[in-house]
DNA sequence: GTTCTTGCAAAATATTTGCAAGACG
DNA sequence: CGTCTTGCAAATATTTTGCAAGAAC
């Protein structure tokens, strides 16, 4: 229930609003990545700006994690309990080029690369593009 | 000299102009990744909608490859001659999260992804985040 | 009561499109 | 000369910022 998202919210150490407990309920309530437009649909009385800076603040605070998936506007997904953000625990998306979903395949973890000398690894953005199984026909 | 870039436009049998010619040799002589706001710095002169109008073009006579580098502007990289931009000629590419440069990690191949049933593949896009060598102390 | 968050407005940035004039082949 | 490209203007989309009023703890 609702407990349950204030209690998520708390772990985090992320001041309780009504706002954020709305955008936090999507999220569960997603199997699919989330972009800002989306919010704004399911969210009435919205304003871009606090969405914005709402997502900022579960990205900071390692609740949900952006994904970059070349389709213009940027999504994010809750991260699994366990998640640190970190280059180990990263997995692969998938984004449909047709319904324009993305999917976090948390079976999948990032490949680790060797980087040439002198370069070091922060983090790795993976995203496999092609059709989902429900887009297929 | 300019009769290289001539070629190189012929070879893709796209048409010669002066700001095609201006943007490829962009192109040859960076070495990492070149947005379009680089572009507008470079060419003098230059309009967005057609510098816009002619990366789209070289894109798609696979003349450059785009790459979604997480930082906002998209950015883009000359193809090498073999590539075909089919996955299995894709490469990894390295985004400084200090200098906001990309480089196209040639020599690594993305690692190929065994997706869940149902889902196809189309392309990948894999970058890696962290400082380069340049801006390491 | 101090600090953090919201809502509104406005700006900054990125990208796309229509259209008439001009260049390419 | 028919087709493709350019330049200009304007529209659309995405994201960020300032600031005063209000809410959280």
């Amino acid at each position: 229930m609702n407990k349950d998202i204030e209690n998520k919210l708390q772990a985090k150490n992320i001041r309780q609003t009504a706002m954020r407990q709305l955008v936090l309920k999507v999220f569960t309530e997603e199997k699919t990545a989330v972009s800002l437009p989306e919010l704004e649909e399911k969210i009435e009385r919205a304003d871009k700006a606090t969405l914005y800076r709402t997502l900022k603040t579960f990205e900071l605070n390692k609740l949900i994690h952006k994904i970059d998936d070349g389709s213009g506007t940027t999504k994010y997904a809750l991260c699994e309990d366990t998640c640190t953000c970190s280059p180990h625990d990263l997995h692969v998306h998938f984004h449909c080029s047709k319904c324009d979903k993305t999917y976090c395949l948390n079976d999948i973890p990032v490949p680790l690369i060797k980087l040439p000398v002198g370069f070091s690894l922060d983090k790795v953005n993976m995203v496999v593009e092609g059709i989902c199984i429900n887009c297929k026909i």
